[in-house]
RNA sequence: GCCACUGUGGCUCAAUGGUAGAGCAAUCGCUUCGUAAGCGAUGGGUUAUGGGUUCGAUUCCCAUCAGUGGCUCCA
């Protein structure tokens, strides 16, 4: 890796040129408006591009980006000089005066030492404006040295959106501008091409292609149906899991949909989470649940009876589906939704065998993933709060040790959150990025320090004493739902075999072939293989095109030759053609790939 | 939930203030073909739903529902 490529982000020409051209976008968008009628808010460079929030008397339309791109252009072309001027406080209220967001974030700067995302600051910064052609911002910098730098060809205006003053939703809505920047037309299109490329990969659109799952408005949104298909893949993938988890010491238990009033309120979510929770059924003038969280019926599963010490450590297993209020904004395909199935687990363990517990769990979650060729995740630490916590501070240090302990042995990079933990307990978490770059949770391992203490669960000790157990609440793979939104996503919906719904299609070139080709795909699925024959009258392109787009993994194609000799022509999903095969030779070659889940 | 945009046959999309058209898919027929689309015919839409404006709405307006991109949220 060449020492260009470490640059800090912040530091590079990319981010100087990101920047300026926030500044440029924004000098444009003011322009349009009479003085005093938009406000300007903050305007910084990310990943990819840049974008600048306003408080305009109107909203901004698509024909307003084609609009304002054009004038950045003539800005641009301009080659105005960027400069700084270092002011004071009063200086700056002065020169904003009429733009309120300008001035709370100088007082943010002057008194609260928070920085323009409301991050604290370590120490009083300078406050700083940089001005280009007739516009001047507060402004920290770097910029480019003038106008002239950017490449007009290089910059694209990509949407509007609404986004909250400093992030809250009880301040006002702004309109966001996103636009992308690069140094040159190529860069810039080669960015575009990946945009199209990963809107290829979209779970949602691959989802309809290969006929996996679909919502349906009647019933409902955030419930999916999962379609023969999809619903193959969704076996498959929990079939090998839940063999893992026997493997590995878990014991399945099943749980019912919805639980008595009493039993949320004894858990405290009807306090702590009723606003995810969907209105009470009433059953004989009793209020019942649907369930939010599987954890109070394991927990009643060991509550059963007298637990020892010996019994530890147990672990509760279940593919638990449970229903969650989402505000209708944030539902998304497969990956957000309001009723899912978790891959849950509670396990319950001495204190002696809680740091092993905890290791074992870890590596066993790698496990599971990187069984599905997933090994590319962001791991993160959530410690406690101390303004909000439940339970034994030292139990608290112990579990957040044996988290850190594990995660160090197994040599994952994280990130920590300090004072990220809930009030229960302090968890590691992996997320997945999705084909258009966004963070999905799917992996977590927290510890519970509420619900033993609510639900008073104890053991007998060697010494006879009761004793709390330590409770870990775990989902690795996450949600069912989630988890194959990312499993599409990662492999472009080209499955590997082992999970593929269909593993092999024989084509016969022409209709005498199709007895031949019935008997091949007989002989296939006699050895356990998915295979379907394409008997439709077609040419055999058309079919080999069909195929190449379900990305079926192997396809075999007879004529003449086939018949006469035995065999089949195999092309693989990657376009190689392999030598003709024995049919027997193909099985046992696709059965050791399924073996080693290729 | 909030801001913006979108909603036309199974899919992708076109068109218009005078009740809609293409390609793919489907069905039928012809073709029987050697590694990514053979040819033809046929059927299929009360233009998301409910109101309003209008002589007339699918087109304009309002509401609702659903989706998309963000924001907020995400035990």
């Amino acid at each position: 890796m060449s020492s260009q490529q470490q640059e800090k982000y912040e530091e590079s020409e990319l981010y100087r040129i990101r920047h300026s051209a926030a500044h440029i976008m924004a000098q444009a968008v003011m322009e349009m408006f009479e003085p005093g009628e938009a406000q300007i808010a903050i305007g910084p460079p990310i990943e990819d591009g840049f974008y600048y929030d306003f408080d305009l008397p109107r909203p901004l339309t698509p024909e307003d980006l084609v609009a304002i791109e054009k004038r950045m252009r003539q800005i641009i072309a301009g080659q105005h000089k960027f400069e700084k001027k270092a002011v004071s406080a009063e200086e700056a209220k002065a020169m904003f005066a009429d733009q309120p967001y300008k001035i709370e974030l100088i007082e943010g700067l002057e008194t609260g030492g928070v920085d323009e995302y409301g991050e604290p600051l370590d120490e009083k910064p300078e406050i700083s404006f940089y001005s280009h052609d007739a516009f001047t911002d507060l402004c920290r910098g770097p910029h480019v040295e003038h106008t002239g730098k950017i490449n007009p060809s290089a910059i694209k205006l990509l949407h509007i959106a609404g986004a909250y003053w400093r992030g809250d939703e009880k301040r006002p809505m702004l309109q966001r501008i996103y636009g992308t920047a690069w140094k040159n037309k190529d860069e810039l299109e080669a960015h575009l091409g990946r945009l199209e490329e990963a809107k290829k990969r979209d779970h949602r659109r691959l989802g309809k292609e290969l006929d996996l799952f679909s919502v349906s408005p009647d019933v409902g949104s955030g419930l999916i149906l999962w379609h023969p298909k999809g619903a193959l893949v969704r076996h498959l993938a929990e079939e090998f899991c839940k063999d893992e988890h026997l493997a590995n010491g878990y014991d399945f238990v099943y749980s019912p949909h919805i639980g008595r009033g009493q039993l949320w309120e004894k858990s405290g979510h009807l306090k702590w989470y009723q606003e995810n929770m969907y209105s009470p059924l009433d059953i004989e003038g009793n209020e019942y649940y649907l369930k939010p969280m599987n954890c109070p019926f394991h927990i009643e599963i060991f509550k059963s009876r007298v637990r020892s010490y010996r019994d530890l450590p147990m672990r509760f297993a279940e593919w638990g589906t449970v229903y969650r209020y989402e505000r209708s904004g944030v539902l998304h395909g497969l990956m957000r939704v309001r009723g899912f199935t978790q891959d849950d687990a509670h396990l319950f363990c001495r204190e002696d065998q809680m740091p092993e517990e905890i290791d074992r769990v870890l590596d066993f979650c790698l496990h599971l993933l990187r069984g599905f060729g997933m090994n590319e995740f962001k791991a993160y630490l959530s410690t406690r709060d101390p303004q909000k916590s439940a339970g034994d501070t030292q139990r608290w240090d112990d579990a957040t040790e044996a988290l850190r302990a594990a995660l160090d042995r197994v040599g994952l990079d994280y990130e920590v959150d300090e004072g990220g933990a809930a009030f229960y307990g302090p968890k590691i978490d992996l997320k997945m990025i999705d084909a258009l770059g966004r963070e999905w949770q799917l992996s977590t391992i927290q510890f519970d320090f509420n619900l033993p203490e609510r639900f008073e669960l104890i053991y007998i000790g060697e010494d006879g004493e009761r004793r709390q157990p330590y409770m870990i609440h775990r989902a690795l793979l996450g949600s069912m739902e989630r988890f194959m939104g990312v499993l599409i996503e990662h492999y472009g919906g080209a499955f590997p075999l082992w999970l593929a719904p269909v593993q092999a299609i024989v084509i016969p070139i022409a209709d005498r072939h199709i007895p031949y080709a019935e008997e091949v795909a007989a002989r296939m699925e006699a050895a356990g293989l998915r295979v379907e024959v394409d008997a439709r009258g077609d040419r055999m392109n058309a079919k080999i095109r069909d195929a190449q787009n379900q990305k079926i993994p192997f396809m075999l194609v007879v004529g003449d030759h086939e018949v006469e000799n035995n065999v089949v022509a195999p092309r693989l999903r990657s376009e190689e053609r392999l030598d003709a095969l024995r049919v027997e030779d193909l099985i046992g070659r696709m059965q050791k790939d399924i073996e080693d889940r290729m």
